[in-house]
DNA sequence: CGATATTAATGGTATAACCAATTTATGGGT
DNA sequence: ACCCATAAATTGGTTATACCATTAATATCG
């Protein structure tokens, strides 16, 4: 067979439409944060119906690379906003809130500290210890302390020689810093709220160092629990 | 038990018949592969216009969960054609084995049994226990009984009313069947071991009725540590 | 019986009209 | 001139209806 057949595709004119307008979005046509034609004017330019129109911007505001707004019009989603993590899609899209996360670390951070407890070997003590004294010496000098946070709750998922629970892990902490870093700030700022923290974490290091799981799942419960009623929730027990 | 205040957002009616879809999916109400009810049917039901349920379906065919094919239908998407579930990749990257999977689990699920212990409504309930009678049939007619399995420990998930929750542990069952499915029917094919299954899973449907969290939380651990240590693995406690 | 034409079912497109949220223009009152 | 409530215009969201395009089931004819 010689030559390829090059055969007609058809397509459906909606995705004809998507086609275009990604080109458009992606060769810089439409610029980030810019308003885009009305689904009208799109209609009337590409002579199709407002259906059609509506369809392959459904497609790509799905895809994250538009914004809709009824009243006011569809806007080029900004870049940084547009390569969000896993979890970040997953929130929006599920609509779950801080605290709906908060939950679900509860099981997931205080199952990891118990098998922290009972497999932590001496790198994974350095790394907690480090991570708590840099978070002591950023909060001295006035800084959030929020990265020092995060390593240290990262050295504990790598102590439990699990790679999944690494994995997801370090996908939450993703999260935390790029989609609500404005809601955190919320819970460094107010002062006391460190230094409760600091202590919880230095709680939570010395149930692991004892090898004592019980201990660790119960410290870390607290920890999670504190940062859980900032946030207005309230655990079942 | 009022766990938190959701804001209200009035809704797009397309998000609601969305939501609704999505649901009857993740429950395993819609099965996979199955043909759905036409667009015209849905909106009928639902009592909407078919614009709205073909937004709704759009939107979930973007997102993988749904195929539809001219002339013939919609299709629950089987998880396998799919691209793979962020769990699959995930394991096999890192090469997670199973009992590491079922560690996280432990921690998941045990928060989550705890969860819905303090926050099940009837609904749920009445989902809980029509997976244990399916699974029940299932044994007798000498299948497997691993799907209503899995319906049993998503209705746990969703009576947390927490949708990060049932993301992820939809997620972790979609990789059990595509991913090790041979490795769960060791599982299953141990005559003892469904009837001890069906026995864990009555228990924890107890101690949620019953809302009793704690109790919830112990059953579900029992359970998870019975297949723990099918798999040869062992747990810290 | 088998190949073919017909029909029915289902998703895809097109209009037109109206609703709901938002912005902009308008018009008094101070 | 300024401020602010109100009306009008703009724009996405929804509905209703009709028709097109594709596929599967059915009937028809040789």
């Amino acid at each position: 067979m010689p030559h390829e057949l090059k055969p007609i595709k058809p397509k459906r004119i909606s995705d004809q439409v998507f086609d275009q307008l990604r080109e458009l979005i992606f060769r810089g046509e439409f610029k980030a944060g810019e308003k885009i034609l009305t689904e009208r004017e799109l209609a009337e330019a590409f002579g199709v119906s407002r259906t059609s129109v509506r369809d392959a911007i459904n497609k790509l505001v799905v895809m994250g690379l538009l914004d809709q707004k009824q009243g006011q019009g569809t806007f080029v989603r900004l870049p940084e906003s547009s390569e969000k993590s896993v979890l970040a899609t997953m929130v929006e899209s599920q609509d779950a809130s801080i605290t709906d996360l908060l939950e679900v670390r509860m099981g997931l951070e205080c199952n990891a500290a118990a098998l922290a407890a009972s497999r932590a070997v001496e790198k994974d003590f350095q790394f907690m210890e480090k991570s708590i004294e840099e978070m002591q010496k950023e909060v001295k000098s006035g800084r959030l302390g929020n990265e020092a946070d995060a390593s240290f709750h990262m050295a504990i998922a790598y102590a439990t020689n699990n790679p999944l629970q690494v994995f997801i892990m370090k996908n939450f902490y993703d999260f935390l810093f790029t989609g609500i870093k404005v809601n955190l700030e919320g819970l460094y700022k107010v002062p006391g709220n460190i230094v409760t923290i600091l202590n919880q974490h230095q709680a939570i290091y010395q149930a692991i160092r004892e090898h004592n799981p019980e201990a660790a799942h119960g410290a870390m419960k607290l920890h999670i629990n504190f940062v859980y009623h900032f946030f207005g929730g309230r655990v079942g027990d």
